[in-house]
DNA sequence: ATAACTCGTTCACTTAAGTTAAGAAATGAA
DNA sequence: TTCATTTCTTAACTTAAGTGAACGAGTTAT
């Protein structure tokens, strides 16, 4: 059974090898934390210096506009969120809130410089994983740009299945582009197509 | 009158200062490109390890998906590309092409990595411009998402007017997210309303 | 247990985007 | 210049998303 240490330094193993030296560095920092369902990490409005790597479980991003919300991204295992208002120091635009259990790293930018400049090889992982999450989101953007709600449901279904399962219809929709009767109305859709 | 040089260091004096040493050795690297409008950077399914950066011009990003062409972004200047497939290691999924006659920086990923390891200041540059760019797009991103067409055109009249004069209409729809009809309609609405 | 909410779905109606087609205006090439 | 092509707009029609309302199922609180 691995623990929450282990994933993350398989995944971090991806990227560039490290010593037990290093290892011990990053665990002397206590960044694991654990939160239950529900738990808003961030508000609007709020100023933060915090990062959040998910090891296990859900995390949403959301605006609320015109006293509605506005569900623009699901971080799942393995996926990483430094919300912009860490990197341009301003409030936040938006909230982060866990909609289940979940095991996180939290990682404060000001730790975060302290351990960047004892191993700089630091720099360079997080300088990769950037990389390739500005990579990998101008890619959804573009997909997102190029196609209907219908056919971003369907590249959903394909892509995370799990969210799903796991993640309530009126939030999907959001971060779908469409009303919660939009989404419904399109699934009806799809489904009458596949018997038809 | 600045040199297209003093354009470039003036942009990284944002971040970090160099040396005239560092100076130096980014120049040696001969980097500066002149490309005339029209000319193609990439092409889908071409490989290349090259990233951009527009000091003067204009460059933009577009898909062809059933023989149509999907504009995704523009990159005008002090704007700077690494195409995912740069990261990725695999074949382009886009052409890059020139809108205008363009002056650009293009750095080789090989070269970048060389440099990397000679001054490590520029891991921290890269880094801080690629979460930068990064927290830049999210917003956009989410923006995108939250917003009709006719929302995202009056957005882009605020936040990027030049491109309104300097990109044609169907390369403009398809960023906007809709056909070139639809945003000649939706243009001719907001003209109606403004005049009552 | 019941009342108050939330959530997902459906319906009827409105609004806007997609589609197809046509024509005017601008651009480029021979 | 002239011809051809591209770009932009307009129009009529189709399709799909937004809106407001209603309903049942499932939760939560009292």
């Amino acid at each position: 059974m691995k623990t929450m240490q282990d994933i993350l330094f398989d995944f971090i193993s991806k990227y560039v090898s490290l010593t037990d030296d290093e290892k011990n560095a990053i665990l002397s920092l206590d960044i694991f934390r654990s939160v239950k369902k529900g738990t808003t990490l961030l508000k609007e409005g709020q100023k933060s210096k915090d990062s959040y790597f998910v090891l296990k479980g859900c995390i949403r991003t959301y605006y609320v506009i015109d006293s509605e919300e506005k569900t623009t991204a699901f971080y799942t295992e393995m996926e990483a969120l430094t919300p912009p208002c860490v990197i341009s120091k301003t409030p936040s635009e938006y909230y982060v809130s866990c909609i289940e259990d979940t095991i996180l790293i939290v990682s404060n930018s000001d730790m975060e410089a302290e351990i960047n400049s004892k191993f700089p090889k630091f720099e360079t992982i997080c300088k990769m994983l950037a990389e390739e999450l500005l990579a990998k989101q101008q890619i959804d953007f573009d997909e997102f740009k190029t196609s209907s709600p219908e056919q971003r449901y369907l590249n959903l279904i394909q892509k995370r299945p799990d969210l799903l399962q796991r993640v309530p219809q009126h939030q999907l929709a959001s971060y779908l582009g469409v009303k919660p009767q939009s989404l419904s109305r399109l699934r009806a859709r799809i489904l009458g197509k596949n018997k038809g």
